[in-house]
RNA sequence: GGGGCAGUAGGGUAGCCUGGUCCAUCCUAGAGCGUUUGGGACGCUUUGACGGCAGUUCGAAUCUGCCCUGCCCCA
């Protein structure tokens, strides 16, 4: 792993910062040698981890982890005729074992409905059996034809989030949709990433879904990032895969369903939307070192100052904290900007004239300095770093709110879509919007709008008149 | 899916058209030694590459073919 040095590109230039990010942040490592696929470095697997433990225990409160194969028979795989059509261009097929063909390809898991679902059927008996609520945290794969991007459209999806529920009516699992979005909301909150939530046009929702809800991002070059959905599945694979409950009067019923995921896109948002010219900013909670101590050692002081420093370290790991001392043989200024990098919330720096004074000089990795007193030291940095959160939330959100613009006209959702996310009056045809996205070089991509940064209203469709109800228009990733 | 450009050490470049001590050069890269240390220190020594596979040739970073990978534009 090299060594992080001279100025990254400015974030204006996105493609080209998030490019460099990644590696100078050690988080992925683009140089394997296969098309779409990704190396995590540590430091970025860490971060992986601290989120994903974050979303498991939102998840474990409803929901029990299991786990199914990567491989899926092509009968089961090929049942499904509306979800096949949706993913039949993107599947790796394993045709061979060793020297000898299969009788029956097995796919690579794009998805694993197909998996999970003949499963279901053996497993559901009876109304007591429901509702079922479980999800798994596994890799995918979708030969992806469009340009791969590290953590945002990759041939292996390595961090799928997925969970399958299946409810006694339809009612039931809609109520379930909204669960699942609650819980993302939180998730989302926790990491500090603003999101917006919308209904996907039928044409661009989940194959073999009822409906789906979609949960977006906007990113710095005011593109929206997918960062998670929520599928309304209906009875549409319970029938096809006889997924089937004795209800309370002994008949047969159906059980209606919904699946909804989150994928490494979650660190993706984390990075490129709190991500500065300097590098990586990191939300305390999913930071792998929340804390760096440097010592700031000067000639005969030395000894002094590193007890002082390694005192320090245990007694903040004592109170929780994940932190690191950082004692090498560098100039302290060397190791700032190596943190700043890696997207360390808090610099504790411990020096000479810290040891005499009984203080320790704080600074939040945007560059605010707090001198804290050496006594309830634990006290002060937990103020410190719950005050950095917060306002790497309100960031995000003024970051976001910029890049909303309620338009009336295609002339002006042509000129917002260029920085941001329009919202116009769509009557709601594919028609419609049709002739939005060929005039304005972007699309629909939702209504049933849910911000709190955006006001929904009707009024005229921006493209024929008609009634119409706010709609998002986006370039997306 | 269609078209274009590219791949040389950890990173950035030159050399290619016009094959031949050209295995070059730069860096805030790596290793080692010493002096340093409150915002990217300095000196000396040293390491390391022509995307892959075939072909042409006495000889290939350079020419030919295929493949892989990356970037940009159009759909």
């Amino acid at each position: 792993m090299e060594e992080d040095t001279g100025a990254l590109p400015r974030k204006e230039s996105f493609s080209e910062w998030y490019n460099e990010i990644l590696w100078r942040a050690e988080i992925m490592d683009v140089r394997y040698p296969v098309k779409g696929l990704y190396v995590w470095y540590p430091h970025g697997f860490g971060i992986r981890k601290r989120a994903y433990g974050i979303l498991r225990d939102l998840m474990d409160r409803d929901h029990a982890e299991t786990m199914f194969p990567l491989l899926i028979p092509k009968t089961e795989f090929m049942k499904e005729a509306e979800h096949i059509k949706g993913f039949e261009d993107e599947v790796y097929w394993v045709t061979h074992g060793g020297r000898n063909e299969l009788d029956v390809p097995l796919a690579l898991r794009p998805t694993s409905e197909t998996a999970i679902y003949p499963m279901y059927a053996l497993w559901i008996r009876s109304h007591t059996d429901l509702p079922l609520k479980l999800y798994q945290v596994v890799n995918t794969f979708r030969y992806e034809t469009k340009h791969t991007r590290p953590l945002i459209r990759l041939r292996e999806i390595t961090s799928f989030k997925e969970a399958h529920t299946v409810h006694a009516s339809w009612e039931e699992a809609a109520a379930q949709v909204e669960v699942a979005l609650g819980l993302y909301k939180e998730f989302y909150d926790t990491l500090r990433v603003p999101v917006i939530l919308s209904r996907r046009p039928d044409w661009d929702k989940f194959p073999g879904a009822d409906y789906t809800i979609a949960v977006d991002t906007i990113m710095p070059d005011g593109k929206t990032l997918q960062i998670g959905t929520v599928h309304m599945l209906g009875d549409h694979f319970s029938r096809t895969y006889a997924i089937t409950y004795e209800d309370a009067n002994g008949e047969q019923q159906y059980g209606y369903q919904t699946c909804y995921g989150i994928s490494e896109r979650s660190i993706a948002a984390v990075v490129s939307v709190h991500g500065d010219d300097k590098g990586l900013v990191l939300p305390p909670a999913v930071a792998p070192i929340e804390i760096v101590v440097v010592p700031i050692i000067v000639g005969k002081r030395r000894d002094e100052v590193l007890a002082s420093a390694t005192a320090l370290e245990s007694e903040l790991r004592d109170a929780g904290f994940a932190v690191k001392l950082d004692a090498r043989d560098m100039r302290p200024g060397a190791k700032y900007y190596h943190w700043e990098m890696r997207g360390v919330p808090l610099r504790v720096e411990v020096g000479p004239r810290d040891v005499d004074a009984n203080t320790v000089v704080a600074v939040t990795r945007t560059g605010k300095k707090t001198t804290l007193d050496r006594r309830g030291v634990v006290e002060g940095i937990t103020s410190v770093l719950s005050t950095f959160g917060e306002d790497l939330s309100q960031a995000a959100r003024q970051a976001m709110a910029a890049r909303i613009t309620a338009v009336a006209t295609l002339e002006e959702t042509a000129e917002a879509v260029k920085s941001g996310v329009a919202v116009v009056h769509w009557c709601g045809s594919q028609e419609c919007a049709e002739k939005i996205e060929a005039a304005v070089d972007a699309s629909i991509i939702g209504s049933d709008i849910r911000s709190d940064l955006i006001a929904v209203s009707d009024g005229p469709c921006v493209v024929c008149g008609g009634e119409g109800r706010s709609a998002l228009v986006a370039r997306t990733y």
